[in-house]
RNA sequence: GGCCAGGUGGCAGAGUGGUCAUGCAGCGGCCUGCAAAGCCGUGUACGCCGGUUCGAUUCCGACCCUGGCCUCCA
């Protein structure tokens, strides 16, 4: 089944296709190591990790790159005001980034590089972008000329030239041009530093990704990914830095954005301070639902973030694992789960995960009145679908036992629906209903079916 | 101001030139000791105004509104 991506850079969908089709090469902006990521710097990675089981599922290999910014200002700013050494706050986050990575069950790159472990490319990069007349230096930076490559505003369907006068921002009087960007900028003792031709310094933004890629995914790779406000200038810089330093190949066939996060109707961002923090979120609520909220909506548009999405979540979620807690019994067939055609014929058309999941719950309700003979093929197609959106992945009972927000006493749990059981065959239902309240206080939910009372525990 | 997205039923959110999205919630019924779950049934949805068409939510144009980027940002 072909798959179908739309390609920022020509502004349409293609047929993708890999320049080597056994090695599919995808880049991902990751996250600059200052702080815990809010719940919007997870939905590039949440989506763009159901992108990569796609394409391993479609190509015999994909090495994926999802980079570290540990050298920016911004950790610079907030290791001072801890008061700590820069290692102790770029080491911290990044931990905590792969924790809450993990808790939305985003599987880990191939390659996780850091831009402090790339000086060297970065520098031989610059030199090599200097040597080609496309960067120059001036009182310590080095910066890069953005008059040399006509082709620069392509990707963000810019005007070249309004870029290149654009005096919107104050402009720094050593650049030539008030569109330049840096590509090294000169350190202070008290800042981090490393030696260059053009002193002791640090890189710009923009180059470690271009650095980064060059060094494990080659001059061009396949897929470039990000999130949409990085398009300019971040991913405009990157084209610009790469292609010149390359001989003008082509650096990325594809670009892929994603769309915003909205809280309160804007843009989830730091600056508005109106973020809610992954690490926060994973405490009340089970993570499976923060995932499943950001699969809802189309990676390209934007989505507002609520509680009431949340609580849909859980809810469709609870629909779904009820219907494997009642397959429990059927055992898988051998091999590897099967893949139904309709969720993935989805995915293939631009990563359409609402179309997905609406397959996904057609699914869930075959599964769920399906005869004997049906039953295995149903529960491994309903996994098999879930497990290319990453969802679906946990034991059912772990779900309705431990999906809540507090963990309640099993055996405690068990010993008062013994006694409501008691209490029903005696037909003292006032009794029985008086011990079903005690336990909703407690945060536990009961259903009397077929085969006994089952509980979970609320979620919130 | 420039550039780019988008406005679909109570909410979320796909999609299509002419029979169904889907989920959550609601309502009625069945089932149940009662609930829950499940099952059955249930909604004059497509921003506004023109145009093209036998027919437009879907194509074209204008307008209104919302969001994003233009500065660090996923």
């Amino acid at each position: 089944m072909p798959i179908t991506l739309y390609n920022s850079l020509t502004r349409r969908p293609e047929p993708f296709a890999p320049r080597d089709p056994q090695r599919v090469t995808m880049y991902v902006c990751g996250p600059t190591v200052y702080n815990y990521v809010h719940i919007g710097n997870a939905r590039g990675p949440v989506v763009f990790d159901v992108l990569a089981n796609l394409l391993r599922r479609h190509y015999p290999r994909l090495v994926y790159a999802r980079n570290i910014t540990d050298v920016d200002d911004k950790i610079n700013a907030a290791a001072k005001e801890a008061g700590c050494p820069i290692g102790d706050i770029t080491g911290r986050y990044t931990e905590a980034y792969r924790e809450d990575m993990a808790a939305l069950g985003v599987a880990p790159p191939d390659i996780e590089p850091k831009a402090t472990a790339h000086i060297e490319q970065i520098i031989a990069m610059i030199e090599s972008l200097i040597a080609g007349g496309h960067a120059y230096a001036a009182e310590g930076h080095v910066l890069f000329e953005v008059g040399t490559y006509p082709a620069y505003g392509e990707l963000s369907g810019r005007d070249t030239e309004e870029l290149i006068a654009g005096a919107r921002v104050e402009v720094a009087p050593y650049k030539k041009n008030p569109g330049d960007f840096v590509l090294w900028k000169p350190s202070t003792p008290d800042l981090p530093g490393w030696d260059s031709p053009w002193g002791v310094g640090r890189p710009g933004w923009h180059i470690e990704c271009s650095a980064m890629c060059e060094a494990h995914l080659g001059d061009t790779i396949d897929i470039h990914a990000g999130g949409v406000d990085l398009q300019f200038p971040h991913h405009e810089n990157e084209i610009a830095q790469s292609t010149c330093a390359h001989g003008g190949k082509v650096f990325a066939r594809w670009w892929l954005h994603n769309g915003m996060l909205t809280f309160d109707g804007r843009k989830m961002s730091k600056s508005l301070g109106n973020v809610l923090k992954v690490h926060e979120l994973v405490q009340q609520h089970p993570p499976e639902a923060l995932r499943l909220v950001l699969l809802r909506g189309h990676y390209r548009q934007p989505l507002d973030w609520s509680d009431d999405a949340v609580a849909q979540s859980v809810s469709t979620l609870d629909g779904w694992y009820r219907v494997l807690r009642d397959l429990a019994d059927v055992a898988l067939p051998e091999g590897a789960l099967p893949i139904p055609a309709a969720v993935e014929a989805a995915l293939c058309d631009d990563l359409n995960t609402p179309q997905a999941l609406a397959e996904l719950s057609q699914l869930a309700d075959a599964a769920r009145q399906a005869d004997a003979a049906g039953r295995q093929a149903a529960k491994a197609a309903l996994l098999g679908g879930g497990a290319l959106l990453g969802l679906l992945r946990q034991d059912p009972e772990t779900w309705f036992k431990h999906g809540g927000s507090t963990d309640v006493d099993a055996a405690q749990v068990e010993s008062l629906l013994e006694a409501r059981r008691a209490a029903r065959a005696a037909r003292d239902f006032k009794r029985a209903d008086a011990i079903r309240e005690e336990l909703t206080a407690m945060g536990v939910v009961i259903e009397d079916g077929a085969q006994g009372t089952r509980w979970s525990v609320a979620k919130g």
